[in-house]
DNA sequence: GTGAAAGCGCTAACAG
DNA sequence: CTGTTAGCGCTTTCAC
């Protein structure tokens, strides 16, 4: 491994020299910029992060502390917040809690002074102990609002009422939802703007689980929903609902004929041609993103802390919702 | 951040003895050893990595490079391998490559004295490339097997061919087989399996593909699927299965009764209530697991490589097997 | 068994 | 604009 001395040596220059030519490029003069660069690129330097990070206090590292890594909809966050942090040369380091709140401090308690900020996604701590982590380091959430901590949502509760209440105008009378993660904030989020909905609309909203957001878990849901005579159900995940159709699909339970369905993610069915089923089109690499960006941002110490957003979900309603069978 | 000075004037005892107890405790007096962890204790005191890494040279980082984090197989090895890792307090560092050479090689090259080692997931670089980066630093490969670095892979291969031979028995002629990531090392070993028992058995293998192991992938193959005549179909992983499935079930074509399918990975169907679906149980975890630990014992430099390692598939025929329909 | 001192590779004042 | 100097927080000889 070539260090610092290394080039300073080949382009005849001292090693500060080279270290500003590599951080500051403005602050040396063009000539010998070029030099060092050449001998840089020549000799493969590649600067030591421990070493910089011994010296500058920012280590080089964003910690992504994630529940689950089997749901796709992480997948897309992380692979956002990789693509943006890779631009400023910063690494991602991985966590994953089983959506466990003892994981999730341990993670913050562990990596904290090791890494320059910590994304949460779907966090599960308090309130209290999320506010508490961003005194430590910076701190972003992802698919949770936390009042004092810069938060990255999609509205997907919006987007769910907007099939919602679709599902109204067709005629629907019981409408299930499938629900996520047991303790998820968004997850109640949805089903109090579905209730809100219902209540509107003077619909029955069914409520299933909640359950870990898996493809098991969907199909084993499938029974109950069916026996509870809802003609259309929202699941909390794509996974979900890709259970829900397959044990649909070996009832010979026809959707949207017998059952409308939708999705609050379209994580699994996105590139589907013909988007045969309906979900929310959630911008997952786009809050990885901005998640990364925001913590970057903070940690450059550039004065008051990012402001958080929701993004906005669409919605395309398709062939898989439909108007209710015709009442038994 | 309370530093080893900090812990050392709270034990009242020197910097060094402080480290001693942290890292080689039996070189150290009992009664010290206690006092001191009592004072570390008391302050919160971890090791700043980045000091650590200057002086020892190791980072306490692993890099898992990935293709893909939307695929579960994935998910399943990362968790495995953060398991192993923050049992001996090393991190894991994530690189998305989409399957691309160029950004494997990035990674290799980028990361190189980053890191303590390099886990690839299913790499796509050539085997010179491969080997060529085990000079530089300790390098696993998973779901691939190299010549001269430690592979870890799950034999696949193996149990799709019980499979296939249970189809032949069952008296299906026509099989396909829905391959997966073009350039794929694991698919193409799969593909050859399944040539050489067609041959033997006197059965018409049909290939489709390849394409990325997607649920949408596998939704746009069906079609030509159904339309070649195959009685069965056997995917490169359980998403492709599933979306294979949904259009299945779209149809009408039910399962088995007008089609037996299995998947190469039960990654999908895991915990599914019944195991309706024939899939092969692939160790993702474990492999994970092992990959961490190999490089560990690699970066320890106790001596020789870890052994390479196939674990065994388990396979479970199901109810998604049958005798083919009746010829047309 | 413990302390003192040197140094890992880099950055950041501070001079010049 | 560039070189010199002093550490960042640990680990590791080397004495004692």
């Amino acid at each position: 491994m070539a260090g610092l001395e290394d080039v300073a040596r080949a382009a005849g220059v001292s090693a500060s020299t080279v270290s500003r030519a590599m951080s500051r490029p403005d602050m040396v003069a063009p000539a010998t910029l070029e030099r060092v660069r050449a001998a840089a690129a020549e000799l493969g330097f590649r600067a030591n992060p421990a070493a910089r990070a011994l010296t500058t206090g920012r280590t080089g590292y964003l910690a992504m502390v994630v529940p689950d890594l089997h749901n796709p909809f992480y997948g897309g966050v992380i692979s956002g917040a990789q693509r943006a942090a890779e631009r400023r040369d910063v690494r991602l380091v991985i966590t994953v809690t089983d959506g466990r709140p003892e994981r999730e401090a341990a993670a913050l308690r562990d990596l904290a002074g090791q890494v320059d900020g910590f994304a949460l996604l779907s966090p599960v701590s308090t309130t209290a102990d999320l506010t508490a982590a961003r005194r430590r380091a910076p701190v972003v959430v992802v698919n949770r609002r936390v009042p004092g901590v810069t938060s990255f949502t999609a509205d997907t509760p919006g987007g769910l009422a907007r099939i919602f209440d679709r599902l109204g105008e067709l005629g629907h009378t019981d409408v299930g939802y499938l629900a996520g993660p047991p303790g998820s904030w968004m997850d109640r989020r949805r089903r109090a703007e579905l209730r809100d909905r219902a209540g509107r609309h003077g619909l029955r909203l069914r409520e299933f689980g909640p359950v870990r957001p898996a493809f098991a878990e969907g199909a084993a849901a499938a029974d109950e929903i069916v026996a509870s005579g809802c003609g259309a159900v929202l699941a909390y995940n794509s996974l979900l609902l890709l259970g829900l159709l397959f044990e649909f699909g070996r009832w010979g339970i026809r959707v949207p004929t017998d059952m409308s369905v939708a999705a609050a993610d379209d994580m699994a069915f996105a590139d589907l041609p013909g988007q045969p089923v309906t979900a929310l089109r959630v911008p997952a690499v786009e809050l990885g993103r901005r998640a990364a960006d925001a913590l970057l941002a903070m940690a450059g110490g550039t004065g008051r802390r990012p402001a958080s957003r929701t993004l906005p979900t669409e919605v395309t309603l398709t062939g898989s919702v439909a108007a209710p069978p015709a009442r038994r």
